[in-house]
DNA sequence: ATATCTGCCTGCTCGC
DNA sequence: TGCGAGCAGGCAGATA
């Protein structure tokens, strides 16, 4: 799953490989996967227009372009594919459909099936967008908040400090799983590296916000920075389906301690890492060192 | 504000 | 071997 530190690793690729290059034709193969404007719309639109810088937001990747903003989310399995050669899916050849535009029911016949959209630079160089599961989108906007207006804070911005982090984590009852989830709490963070920074603060996923202390939390805090750093300086974890602009794995997943590795020792001290469902998500953690906080006493009288 | 459910999708695992 | 069922999971949108 791309999160943070994988959007991070493709949009510094792509910032060199993209910047100054003219976008000359677009493909849509899967229209769904455009979000807004029309895909027509979208295909006219882009034509001609100039990468001017590419960003991350969050898991968002912000292309700024000549006139407009070109936005995407991988969500679960998209791949952004930069061929500087431009020949290597080659989805260039259609089915027997006579339209223009191939229907969503009827898929264009492409030399790899999973690419649904591809756009064609003047350089020769090809930006492919690959999806296995479809769950990725597109938006072209003139104004990025319209897409990116309700993402909370960035956890690696200098501006979030662990106070300020403690006091937006006290006026929550959410469970830390479901709130570290929420985009509009903190933008980027997805199953994986919200399980990584839990075990990394030695907090259970289960515990409620509220309850934090204020050593708590700044032990989440410096979790946070400590797990997404090194993740971006892996260039990403490569559980299933993530790779980088140009098709190559991350390296993180050697770093990881809980996520994916039910059964298997914890790296702190040695207890079988436990898998279970918290607020709905698979949630990897150790039971000893991530203890569940004891339950809120009913405190008779006082 | 919080919690829960559905839909979007396909590849994979599992049981028969 | 093949089949259907169930599952995973980020996010939007609806509902309670």
């Amino acid at each position: 799953m791309p999160e943070l530190p994988e959007v991070e690793t493709i949009a510094r690729d792509l910032q060199h490989a993209l910047v100054g290059d003219t976008i000359a034709a677009v493909e849509v193969y899967w229209p769904q996967i455009v979000a807004t404007p029309t895909p027509e719309e979208f295909a006219a639109r882009l034509v001609g227009q100039t990468v001017q810088g590419v960003v991350r937001r969050g898991k968002f990747l912000v292309l700024r372009l000549t006139e407009g903003t070109l936005i995407l989310h991988l969500r679960m399995t998209g791949q952004l594919l930069w061929d500087p050669d431009g020949r290597r899916p080659l989805p260039a050849v259609r089915g027997p459909s006579p339209d223009s535009t191939p229907a969503a029911g009827a898929p264009a016949a492409c030399a790899d099936p999973h690419v649904h959209l591809v756009l064609r630079m003047r350089s020769g160089a090809t930006l492919c967008y690959r999806d296995v599961r479809k769950f990725g989108r597109f938006y072209l906007v003139a104004d990025p908040q319209a897409v990116l207006g309700r993402l909370g804070p960035e956890p690696l911005d200098e501006a979030l400090t662990p106070q300020r982090l403690h006091e937006r984590l006290v006026g929550r009852r959410r469970r830390l799983k479901d709130l570290l989830l929420d985009q509009a709490f903190l933008a980027g963070l997805g199953n994986i590296y919200v399980d990584e920074a839990l075990w990394e603060a030695r907090l259970s996923p289960r515990r409620v916000a509220s309850t934090l202390r204020r050593e708590e939390s700044e032990r989440l805090h410096a979790a946070l920075r400590t797990v997404l750093s090194r993740a971006i300086d892996a260039r990403g974890t490569t559980f299933s389906d993530y790779r980088d602009a140009r098709d190559r794995p991350g390296e993180n997943q050697r770093y990881l301690a809980v996520y994916g590795r039910r059964g298997q020792p914890c790296p702190r001290c040695g207890t079988p890492v436990e898998r279970d469902v918290v607020a709905g998500r698979g949630t990897h953690y150790c039971p000893c060192c991530q203890a569940e906080p004891a339950a809120p006493k009913e405190t008779p009288d006082g």
